[in-house]
DNA sequence: CTGTTAGCGCATTCAC
DNA sequence: GTGAATGCGCTAACAG
């Protein structure tokens, strides 16, 4: 039924050998035996068994892709990235979701491992010490992909969150803004919840500005909890003039909560967040934002895995990316008001 | 260095085949050498080799999946529902975006069956005969997601486009509008583009409404390319009351269009459109639009593929998902207006 | 219930 | 340049 390396070789009147030095592009073949294998090649249409090259050569040529949620945007703007300079390198990628929830990451990176991926490229929430173990068994490089380890025992790539979020508070004290709220992620995710929290605080200290705490509320990163946030807000007694939104999607939800509030932006509130997702510049008023480069953090994490699977030498395991504050329409000074 | 069945057999004291046998959970083992069996396991820390399995079996539990782009959040959407039911039937999947070019198409698909997936999911522009050529090599079975060929070759599962696109402009149409102009995909694609440009057609033709050539600007699906064509509307000396999208993303193109040109959605334009991405909701005026079930298309192609690769019996290998109107605020009567 | 024996399809020495 | 032999780690009959 299904043909093989050996059929090849007998329609070619070759070696099994020869005919793997040719679908490999060994040199030491002879043009003419070449052609011939060729030529059997096509007659028969023979397709290489990868699973079985894999097992005989301990490659795989496919890496894995632990991801919390492909549906999300930013991931999958990542994932597109991951997955085009792997294309580049002729390696193929196996993708697990995993929700950011760790049973469920140590899971699928045990199928991985299983499958002999080459190498691995990991998103996900916490990196505790059960993931670093998990690592530990691992054979082959992994690198950390818009996450970090607290130790930096893994290599990673990722933007510095705590300054990106400093540079936007900042960006709204600049424009004469003292009162200051924050639509904060969960403070216990370490990158998007705690650094960008942190950056905030900072912001406010370093600008001499009491921090508050009733001006803070916890959101989910989604539309909806930046509504609920913004709700909040509004129904302070001393209302703050600015908000800093750790994501674009809550930044957005505020936005419209003061809208169909009757009220504008930024008119009556500044808005300022993290991320740059596309619909930052879908949305009226365009949203001021501070840009984390998505497609490069999954392109140079998966430059990075290449070469730590090539056994190449790098010299930074732990790579962090620029950002970059995009001034568009939802950010005014206060004098204006 | 890797410990393999061989080292776990000896080191529990039984042959390599029993050792398989618990690993498989075969019930065939008596639960004291089971016991022993993972005892060693777990002292080796031995992980089972897929690749070697894979060979040995002709099972990889791997499917591939031909995507057009992750970073589309339909596309993203879909791939979620994919590996949700994939992941529930313990199937892992190899993503490939393939941009809809029929050359790269072609040969992803090659390589996803060079490495032995046990069946295949097909996203991509249009499936012509070499698409079809590819297939019939494949010992493995495939299904069509979001997509079909025009013979019904292949398995599978999408929405009416045409009929979608119908019940879009006939919403406009009830709501009293008479020109009715059409933001549409490229002909040349068969599913969003020319199907839904013919439900557009068909729609006016039911209700006796004439169809002029110069209510139709081609976009290619973008967010920009809606903004291009309200521009070019707005320009009309005889302008629509109602405009039709192919896509959430270019209507909302087209309403920001309208706003920024200091005119209101739905005073003085309805728009409507097919998809409901996350942001149809997430723009103001909220947009009304045709919804397409991207998830569940995901889901039950994924579902479909495994009845096919367990070879169940299966009686509807055409799947057709129903699609809802889900009535927003970027549509008002002319009355109205 | 358990062990023995063959391959699965290929890469890779090692000779020639 | 080319061929013969070996084994990658595992599953799957087949015996017992």
């Amino acid at each position: 039924m299904t043909v093989t390396i050996y059929d090849v070789a007998r329609e070619a009147g070759v070696s099994m050998a020869t005919v793997s030095r040719v679908v490999n592009n060994n040199p030491n073949v002879k043009p003419q035996t070449r052609k011939k294998v060729y030529e059997a090649i096509e007659r028969l249409g023979y397709r290489p068994n990868a699973v079985a090259r894999g097992l005989a050569s301990k490659k795989t040529t496919t890496v894995g892709v632990v991801i919390p949620d492909i549906s999300n945007s930013i991931f999958a703007e990542i994932a597109r990235g991951i997955e085009d300079i792997a294309n580049m390198y002729h390696y193929n990628i196996i993708l697990c979701n995993a929700d950011k929830k760790k049973e469920k990451e140590i899971r699928v990176i045990n199928t991985l491992l299983e499958k002999q991926v080459d190498g691995l490229l990991f998103m996900g929430g916490v990196v505790t010490e059960d993931h670093l173990q998990a690592f530990r068994t691992a054979s082959v490089p992994i690198v950390l992909c818009a996450t970090t380890d607290e130790q930096g025992l893994v290599p990673s790539v990722d933007i510095d969150h705590e300054t990106a979020a400093y540079d936007a508070v900042n960006t709204l004290i600049r424009h004469g803004h003292r009162d200051i709220a924050m639509i904060s992620g969960t403070l216990q995710d370490p990158a998007n919840g705690f650094a960008r929290f942190q950056g905030y605080k900072k912001a406010l200290e370093n600008a001499g500005i009491e921090y508050k705490e009733d001006l803070v509320r916890i959101g989910n990163y989604r539309y909806e909890s930046g509504i609920e946030a913004m709700k909040y807000f509004l129904g302070l007694k001393k209302k703050p003039t600015a908000i800093f939104s750790a994501t674009d999607e809550m930044a957005i939800g505020a936005i419209h909560c003061i809208q169909d509030a009757g009220l504008s932006v930024p008119e009556d509130f500044s808005i300022i967040s993290v991320d740059n997702i596309r619909m930052a510049s879908m949305v009226r008023p365009q949203l001021t934002t501070v840009a984390q480069p998505m497609y490069d953090i999954g392109a140079v994490s998966m430059r990075l895995l290449t070469k730590l699977m090539k056994k190449e030498h790098v010299d930074h395991a732990h790579v962090i990316l620029p950002h970059e504050t995009i001034l568009r329409l939802s950010v005014s000074s206060v004098n204006e008001e």
